[in-house]
DNA sequence: GCATCAAACGGAATTGATTCCGCTTCTACG
DNA sequence: CGTAGAAGCGGAATCAATTCCGTTTGATGC
């Protein structure tokens, strides 16, 4: 990448997270991250391609660390332990980091039709595929995978965890009930 | 609602279907609409609130009648027959019309992030509530009817079944799957 | 240092949903 | 019938995302 282009990006992020900070993901405008990064709106575009991409670029840090807990890191989440306990223990912390992030998970997977599966979608089905496959070798892994993912969008959390005040813990047991099925 | 509030809400749906006809589900712009039916857009928005509320109008003949299926119907959607079965087959039937209609579906599921839950949204999960309750009265039937009902989302099926030619069937074997566990 | 040009830029223009508000039309009631 | 006022209406104005395209700039080879 072009330095300049390096450059913008870093001002973009910082002044999409000053905003943020400032204001809450409500006041994230494409236009008012343009200004205060000191870029032209174009820019924002050929860097993030769009709402949903900002969004996500914002919260990559700590969606690395998790992928990377998960990988890799130690079990239960990370490789050793049983795979049915290391599906509920990913399932778990993907909760628990989605509602960490609420808001601009809201906002990013709700951009457009399809955001939703942007952004680190595709590794949670592979790595959540995988352990299903080892559980139960003779299911459809893939749809499965895909089902115990849906209950953890973000605005059916947003719903259930802030608007009617369920604890994320009960949300976490009804999924592990679910898996403890399988 | 008065003589002519009637009348225009009979001219808008016919205007939003014979667009939808003609130009598919992208071609149907509030605009568009409502040039079409000879009203102006406040009108659209009086009556139906946003376009998700549009879009939901348009499917509500085909709804009462699911609805009517599985409140008072024949068994095993209706009542009479075991609640898990009951279970297995709402959620069959409910994949089977998201299917039918998932371009006015996805359009309406994303309109705003929390159209999803607008429509009919409450009474599936009251109903999927009441019936898990009766096949696992010590589990949080609530939170596993928002569980059950994520995986349905019509943008996640409309990746699956139309995207990666998943057969819906495969989709509700998975469902069965997890419902079986219960 | 300088020419070249692909990459990157800026911001006006476009597109489409949603809001606002002054005007019109029913309908109920006297 | 006449009229008051609630309900409804139209469409211009607003607001935000996204696209487009002419201009600028950094990297590379000489």
């Amino acid at each position: 990448m072009r330095r300049d282009a390096a450059r913008n990006r870093e001002r973009i992020l910082d002044a999409a997270a000053a905003i943020v900070a400032a204001e809450g993901v409500g006041g994230l405008s494409m236009a008012e991250v343009a200004a205060t990064a000191g870029v032209g709106v174009g820019t924002l575009y050929r860097r993030f391609g769009d709402r949903s991409g900002l969004a996500y670029a914002l919260i990559d840090e700590r969606e690395r660390e998790f992928q990377a807990a998960f990988l890799d890191g130690p079990p239960p989440l990370g490789p050793g332990a049983e795979p049915r306990e290391r599906v509920r223990a990913f399932l778990g912390a993907l909760a628990d980091r989605t509602v960490a992030q609420l808001d601009l998970l809201v906002m990013a997977e709700t951009a457009g039709p399809y955001a939703r599966f942007g952004g680190a979608y595709e590794a949670y089905r592979g790595h959540l595929a995988m352990l299903l496959g080892q559980v139960r070798p003779e299911g459809d892994a893939s749809c499965l995978a895909d089902a115990l993912l849906a209950p953890l969008a973000a605005p059916l959390l947003a719903r259930q965890v802030r608007d009617q005040g369920v604890p994320v813990g009960r949300v976490k047991a009804a999924l592990d009930a679910l898996v403890a099925g399988l």
